[in-house]
DNA sequence: TCTTAAATATGATTTTTATCATATTATAAT
DNA sequence: ATTATAATATGATAAAAATCATATTTAAGA
């Protein structure tokens, strides 16, 4: 449902989220080992990210990852599209396509009010809300 | 979170609930086209379901693979826990380990109680359960 | 303008998952 | 008993995902 990348790249974003901005970016080297993930591979998913602009980059000296407020506000599904893509997520839990509602496979009935609930939690949660609950310290970013 | 071996098996248990008993078992190269499953794959995989006694199987001339009564009244988790074991079903949205509700990561609060509803759905609900609905025509093998 | 520190682009390697192939063993029917 | 038909055991190959490596480009600061 979503990728070892897809955890990986949500750890990444949330490290950003909590401890850079504007005028403190992070590089690549200093996320990697707070967030348990190898520095090359951060790195690649980082730079997929900036990208397609869901989080921000500089290069250069005092460079390095950062979000906008505008990055912090969007949803999480914007991080997983991108690095999983669309069809991961709304394919068929049988067929391994899309998830047909007029001609549901055996599962759909006993998995899809709970597969939709958690498409519209990626979709209506954002980036800031799960800042909000670590800081609050309701959840933490796991070793 | 269930993996391709996971759904290919799925259809070929349900294949079988449907099409087979003691009396009239089936043999693999009669299994795989109608789920569109390849021969080889879909024939390994019901060989360890058969090993662990998921489904039943006898070898040699009108043999072939066949579903018991008992075997019909299992849970679908049976076959998820052979073919992907325990903790991909439990492991943590973020870290790749073993959920943990004491220190819940960011995702924790926003998937958990989905998590479970199909956690519980494929602990409680038998191949029978599933066939009876289609059966009833309210779900379809699928392509 | 030169040096340095960072991201970027690109691609190689490794591991895992998916897929294919086949020799061996068991069993039913002749 | 012999033959044919099926699962079983085992392992090989292919494809995809995860991981690693590095040369190039950009930007800051001296
Ligand atoms: S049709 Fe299979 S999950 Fe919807
Ligand atoms: S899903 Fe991450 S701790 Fe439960």
């Amino acid at each position: 449902m979503v990728s070892n990348s897809s955890k990986y790249a949500i750890k990444g974003v949330l490290f950003l989220a909590l401890h850079s901005n504007e005028e403190n970016k992070i590089a690549v080297k200093d996320i990697s080992e707070p967030i348990n993930v190898p520095q090359a591979y951060i790195a690649k998913l980082l730079q997929e990210l900036s990208r397609e602009n869901i989080i921000s980059s500089t290069r250069g000296p005092k460079g390095g990852f950062y979000l906008s407020e505008e990055n912090k506000n969007q949803p999480i599904i914007n991080i997983l599209k991108i690095i999983d893509g669309e069809k991961r997520l709304t394919s068929c839990m049988l067929s391994l396509e899309k998830c047909n509602e007029d001609k549901p496979c055996p599962l759909h009935k006993i998995l899809s009010a709970s597969r939709k609930e958690i498409l519209k939690n990626f979709e209506r949660k954002t980036i800031n809300d799960l800042v909000f609950d670590m800081k609050k310290g309701n959840s933490f970013l796991p070793l």
